[in-house]
DNA sequence: CCCCATTACGTAGCACGTAACAATG
DNA sequence: CATTGTTACGTGCTACGTAATGGGG
């Protein structure tokens, strides 16, 4: 009989106690440190869960805890979904307190930071300056486990958001690669840019799993040419500063070159060579979305109004590429 | 920023409290007496959440609860959603610990628990003899809601169903209607039933929103004749009760004839006056399902085996005419 | 032998109940 | 004036922290 009515000893924090536990590896220990509480006092929460339940959650060989038993992973599960929800529950309370305080966080990759983001953050924090703004970054792997497990709100990149299915994607804007050269480089004289004449010189672009690194990649792979790439880099930073050094030709994104610091290296659009790759928000399906964060996710992506975002947020998990597929996305 | 990991001071109790008040129709006392606790402890938790969150979730004219405001009501939704996941942990332990003890709730009607339910629930019970089985009559929008509410885990009828789309609907059989009469009735003595022939008796039959009602009101407007229905009632006993009186020809489900009992009746086949109704199972989205459940709705409808039944309650809402457009189903 | 979980135990906080109070219809 | 929610206050329970104990790798 489902019996919603009536009461129970459970507490919320033997669910976060369990739920935590599970996340650093069984380790109570290091559980207790995190959340800055007792060893013996989630040890024993636990076993009166456990109790409570009939079930044991965790099992264990002597004195360690060593695996998740099937019931205990169905709890945890379940217990994250409490949390969750509790969590949503605050949001929402903070919402209709004060709707312009509150936090965002966002999980990046350097591109986007570098040189997508600044603008966009600027006018935001000017325009909620009670909003505290947490940015985080990573390897996109990295911000979309973030955003999965719910550290973050955002993930903001081009690549491995696809991974996670419980991810909503919202394309916000394509951009293409450009070719960069020091001055005076044979480049800078040829007529028309190819694979080919590429593939001549040793090159400096993004580490693989980078930035539409792959691409990149499947570009010349389907010319049948073997591209000579002498030093791949996280960042446009560190490639700019190698194709100084003239160790190479630098790839990087149109966006990261900048017309007022890099006035001793020469671009060269690469358009033509290379698919557009196109910069995504991932939103945790099932967060709750506050005002500024629809304000954010519009400012960063104009087209991304509103309702575009929630009926996103509210559709089946695969089916962006129906709703998004024939929007016109802006290039950079 | 998303923060599943800080301790909160929020309490489980105070979610249900504030659940419960909502309702109990904002009335705090009587929240109390169903929960066997005291009125000022729920009055002060309710207080302490509010304060908590920093919103209030009841508006309050000097001294009494007149509504829920626009926030307090997504928290409420929230809570319940917490609190039917709090369950759900629950009986994922006992499954574990125990898959042959629990509870079953049935909500259903007269028909189905007089006629059809009996051989299915007494197989059951003596196969679960730890399975507390309760039953609950009443109309078929009653039983929808108790189930919707989570106050009951199925819903076994014929009608308004369809209404509470938080509901995942499993068709179980179909059925057809019989026109019982008193030996020696004219009608014993017709060569084939028609509706016209039927329409120049007095007819006795169930109430509106009762076992297929709608679908007999349907028969005879379509052909323009106005039956002269001069007793409803919710149940077959009591329909047949009055046709033994001799009030009228009654208008019954084919399964309420009992041909050892009503021997003083005698049942004329209408099935080809009517549409024949569908019987259903109806099961909340959401509802973690017992070992004994999916055996129970397979005994009850052997065309329903745990794959069938998982699939529907993963799809989404109104979607059971794609899944069971083909399948054909048995007629009782 | 270090690490880690459990047991033992004391304490501070809090949830809950009783009783008195206030406001509403 | 009866009903209902809030304030005041006392108490029993329990969650948590400290310290001691015991297994494992």
């Amino acid at each position: 009989m489902p019996s919603v009515g009536v009461a129970s000893g459970m507490k919320l924090q033997q669910l976060r106690y369990i739920w935590e536990v599970s996340r650093h590896n069984l380790n109570v220990s290091a559980t207790a440190q995190s959340l800055f509480t007792s060893q013996p006092g989630i040890s024993k929460q636990i076993r009166l869960l456990e109790d409570e339940l009939g079930v044991e959650i965790f099992a264990r060989s002597g004195k360690h805890l060593t695996r998740i038993t099937p019931a205990g992973q169905a709890i945890v599960d379940l217990a994250g979904e409490v949390l969750r929800t509790v969590d949503i529950i605050k949001q929402v309370a903070q919402e209709h307190s004060n709707e312009r305080r509150g936090s965002l966080s966002i999980a990046t990759t350097h591109t986007q930071a570098r040189y997508a983001l600044p603008p966009v953050i600027s006018e935001f924090t000017r325009k909620y300056p009670d909003v505290a703004l947490h940015m985080q970054q990573g390897t996109p792997k990295q911000i979309a486990q973030m955003v999965s497990e719910g550290q973050a709100d955002f993930a903001i990149c081009t690549e491995a958001l696809e991974l996670f299915n419980d991810l909503v994607l919202l394309p916000c804007y394509r951009w293409n690669r450009c070719v960069l050269v020091p001055r005076g480089h044979p480049l800078t004289q040829v007529d028309e840019l190819t694979l080919e004449g590429l593939a001549e010189y040793p090159l400096v672009t993004y580490v693989f799993g980078f930035t539409g690194r792959s691409q990149l990649d499947d570009a010349f792979r389907s010319r049948g040419l073997k591209p000579n790439v002498v030093l791949t880099a996280a960042d446009a930073d560190v490639i700019k500063t190698y194709v100084r050094l003239g160790l190479g030709v630098g790839i990087v994104a149109h966006m990261a070159v900048d017309a007022d610091v890099d006035v001793d290296l020469v671009p060269i659009d690469a358009s033509h060579l290379f698919e557009s790759s196109t910069t995504k928000i991932a939103i945790r399906r099932g967060t709750f979305m506050r005002g500024y964060m629809y304000d954010f996710v519009q400012r960063f992506a104009p087209h991304l109004d509103r309702d575009t975002v929630d009926t996103a947020l509210a559709a089946g998990p695969r089916s962006e590429h129906s709703l998004f597929g024939d929007v016109e996305l802006p290039v950079r």
